[in-house]
Formats: C-alpha cells, sequence, structure tokens
DNA sequence: ATGGCTTTAAAATAAAGA
C-alpha cells in the first residue's frame, strides 16, 4: 500500500520521540533541541505539568502546533507538529476505567497515525507497580492491534520503559532484578513485534550497545552506563519506509539535560 | 547505597523515577 505524506512538502519525514523529565525544567532544553534538530513530528513523555501549565506559546514561536494529555506532577505526553496542528484520535487506553495516569495519546498528523506513549516502569518488582506495568501493556498490545486492524501507516513511540535484550544495557547484572528486563516485561515487548510491529532502531543496530537512557545518579552518563529503553515501533508500511533512525546522544550531555536522549527516525515518502 | 540525582509540589519533606 502507499501513500502520501499529506501537508508535507518534504520526501521525506522525520518523527522523533522525547522523554524529557519536566517541560517546565527542560523548556530552554526542549526549544534548542528542536530548532537544531527539527524534526517534523516530537512525541514528548513525562512532561510533568497540568493541562494549563504547557507552554503552548513557546512552541507555537518556533513553529510547532501540539496537542498534549498532563497530570499534575508526573506523567504526561504530548504531540508536536511542525506547521501542522496534530488532530487527536485518542487519549488514554481502555480497560481499565480508574487508571487516571496520562500515558497514551495519539493522533493523525501529515497522513500517518502516532501514538506517543509512556509505558509504567514497573519498578519495585514484584508489586503492584509491576503488575500495573503488565497490564497496562496488554491494553497496549489491545490498541495496537486495532490500529494494525485499519492498516494505516502507523508509529507507536515513546519511552517503552523497556530493555528488549541484554545488548541493550550496559551492564546485565547491575539491572538485572529491574522491571525493565524482567522476562515478563521482555516478553510483552517481544508480542507486539511478534504482531507484525517493527523496532526500527534494532533493525539499524542489530548488535545493540546504543543507549537512550543513563542515570542522573552514580556518574552513568560520564562512565556511559545507559540502556535502550525508548523505542519507535513502526507498522510494515513505514517499515518499508525506514531511511535512517539514531540518538541524539549529545543532548544528554547539556546543562540541564534530560535523564533521556531524544530518538528520532526518518521516513521515505514513498 | 533500602539510593549515590533530579523534578514536581509546596514550604520541609515526600513521591516518583529507572
Amino acid at each position: 500500500m502507499r501513500f502520501q505524506f499529506r501537508d508535507l512538502e518534504a520526501p521525506a519525514l522525520k518523527i522523533a520521540t522525547f522523554n524529557i523529565n519536566g517541560i517546565k525544567a527542560r523548556l530552554p532544553r526542549l526549544l534548542e533541541w528542536l530548532e537544531e534538530t527539527r524534526p517534523d513530528v516530537a512525541c514528548l513523555q513525562e512532561i510533568k505539568t497540568q493541562d494549563e501549565g504547557f507552554p503552548e506559546a513557546d512552541l507555537a514561536r518556533i513553529g510547532y502546533q501540539a496537542i498534549w494529555h498532563g497530570q499534575k506532577g508526573f506523567n504526561g505526553v504530548a504531540i508536536l507538529a511542525a506547521g501542522s496542528k496534530p488532530l487527536e484520535i485518542q487519549r488514554g487506553l481502555a480497560g481499565e476505567a480508574e487508571d487516571e495516569h496520562s500515558r497514551y495519546l495519539e493522533a493523525e498528523v501529515f497522513g500517518l497515525r502516532i501514538a506517543c506513549i509512556y509505558l509504567p516502569n514497573g519498578n519495585p518488582q514484584p508489586g503492584p507497580k509491576f503488575d500495573y506495568k503488565l497490564r497496562w501493556m496488554k491494553r497496549l498490545r489491545a490498541r495496537m492491534a486495532e490500529i494494525a486492524a485499519e492498516e494505516v501507516p502507523a508509529i507507536v513511540t515513546g519511552d517503552y520503559n523497556i530493555i528488549p535484550h541484554d545488548s541493550d544495557v550496559w551492564a546485565v547484572a547491575a539491572m538485572a532484578d529491574d522491571a525493565l528486563m524482567q522476562p515478563a516485561s521482555r516478553d510483552a515487548y517481544a508480542r507486539l513485534l511478534g504482531d507484525g510491529w517493527t523496532d526500527a532502531l534494532a533493525t539499524h543496530y542489530p548488535r545493540g550497545g546504543i543507549w537512550t537512557f543513563w542515570d542522573y545518579q552514580a556518574g552513568a552518563w560520564q562512565r556511559d552506563h545507559g540502556f535502550r529503553i525508548d523505542h519507535a515501533l513502526l507498522s510494515p508500511e513505514l517499515a518499508d519506509r525506514l531511511i535512517a533512525c539514531g540518538v541524539d546522544k549529545d543532548h544528554r550531555g547539556r546543562e540541564k539535560a534530560s535523564d533521556h536522549a531524544p530518538v528520532w527516525v526518518t521516513l521515505r515518502a514513498n
């Protein structure tokens, strides 16, 4: 199936995801990153603000329109697009009415379906937070199956809080008991791929060793003690159009940086 | 280190993160 990127003249589309760990504290870094790298679409996680605190005007000033799903103090996701307002399709996942965390936002923009996710961390495990993580992944899988059934070009990207393979972490032993790499977490992630979604970075860097997160503690950045937990999953149509992908690693080393680095993919228009 | 940072919320600590 062929498709066109609507409202876009460029022959390729760049889509990025960035867990910014607080949009208020990170606003100068966020604006700087957008202006330097100019993604057509940017999915943000952990905006950590209520809806009314979202810096809509600051983003508009540099050419980005946005939709967002905020929450007081923590969580929160947003989808930004250069010169186009994302059309909201869905916020939140079905299947758990009492779940009030702002972790899922889905939109249509440039002729693509884009879901921005902030998957629960799940620590400590075992425990109720880990149970919530696994339930959330089950609900995500159900929604992704619905999207797949629509046969639209789609990308589900964000902070998955999953280390998919041992080659995606600096030291397996250091993280062995962490919720991010438990077999149940990995199995749930593998099921998404089994359903036909493609992990963009895993495809282009099959040997691993690519990190998207470095802890603030213990000199993790200076020692390159990181792991890969921010992912872009592509529908079959988009997987065929993947030109390039990578991590804006240098942004992790800047003043007042987030503990995550941005991840991006570039897709061919046809 | 059952937490070495960091953010938010809110006024000193506490929760959450990964």
